[in-house]
DNA sequence: TGCAAGCCTGCAGACCTGCGCAGGTGTCGG
DNA sequence: CCGACACCTGCGCAGGTCTGCAGGCTTGCA
């Protein structure tokens, strides 16, 4: 695995033994996208906020996750579409409720290590 | 500490209690807020990059960064006005070269618990 | 059966962001 | 003194995203 040397060709560097080992802390672009995709799926306070009461508090229904984060319905709606699309939350059907459970135990890790796991 | 009940007056909900633990999970507005200004930073490719090859390789130069990362060095530029402004990253001069190097623990806490510590 | 609750969707507007290009500043070497 | 290098900055464009409002659909209860 060493996609080092294609890209260095005809680029000045200042110390090209760290920029070899800085490329491969990158690592695969693929990786780094869908990380930077799920940062971007935490970085709207209020998905943050739904996520972090799925997390803590277990499934919830739509409606008590907007009084809870301050939301409009149609507004939790959309986040929780967006968050079902990438497969970090899932959603139940109980009667005319739908109440909503966290499903992706890399975005737990990082609320549970990142967000709660700081007094600040 | 005990912020429930003012929002609550007048909005349906279907579970309550639970929406009291969600409103205690979510907890103060303006660290959700910091968090999710956090995890804006991260949610770029670029920048991610950026900070891996920083949290790894250790102090970096601005034309160094940009052959690992595959960018245009006003962009990595840009980038660390970015990062440095919120903290993140720290510039030191040694001569015409600065090299950046990563100053935020729970940033470097993030990557290293959620992009680094998975196979994937 | 009729009505209301819960949830979803579509559309429009404003907003913000990232990128490349061009040009500027400070520093080192001949 | 002059050129080359490393880095920074302003500008404009393209692209995506968040928000609010209005309306539709399914379900449950009287």
């Amino acid at each position: 695995m060493h996609l080092v040397p294609a890209d260095r060709a005809g680029h000045r560097t200042i110390d090209g033994h760290r920029v070899c080992e800085a490329i491969a802390a990158i690592g695969d672009t693929a990786r780094v996208r869908a990380w930077a995709d799920r940062f971007a799926l935490l970085a709207d306070p209020g998905r943050l906020s739904l996520l972090l009461a799925l997390h803590t508090t277990g499934p919830l229904a739509v409606t008590d996750l907007a009084v809870a984060a301050g939301m409009r319905d149609p507004a939790v709606s959309q986040a929780l579409r967006l968050l079902r699309a990438a497969g970090v939350v899932a959603g139940e059907r109980d009667g005319r409720v739908v109440r909503y459970r966290l499903t992706d135990p890399a975005v737990a890790e990082v609320l549970e290590h990142g967000v709660l796991g700081r007094p600040e």
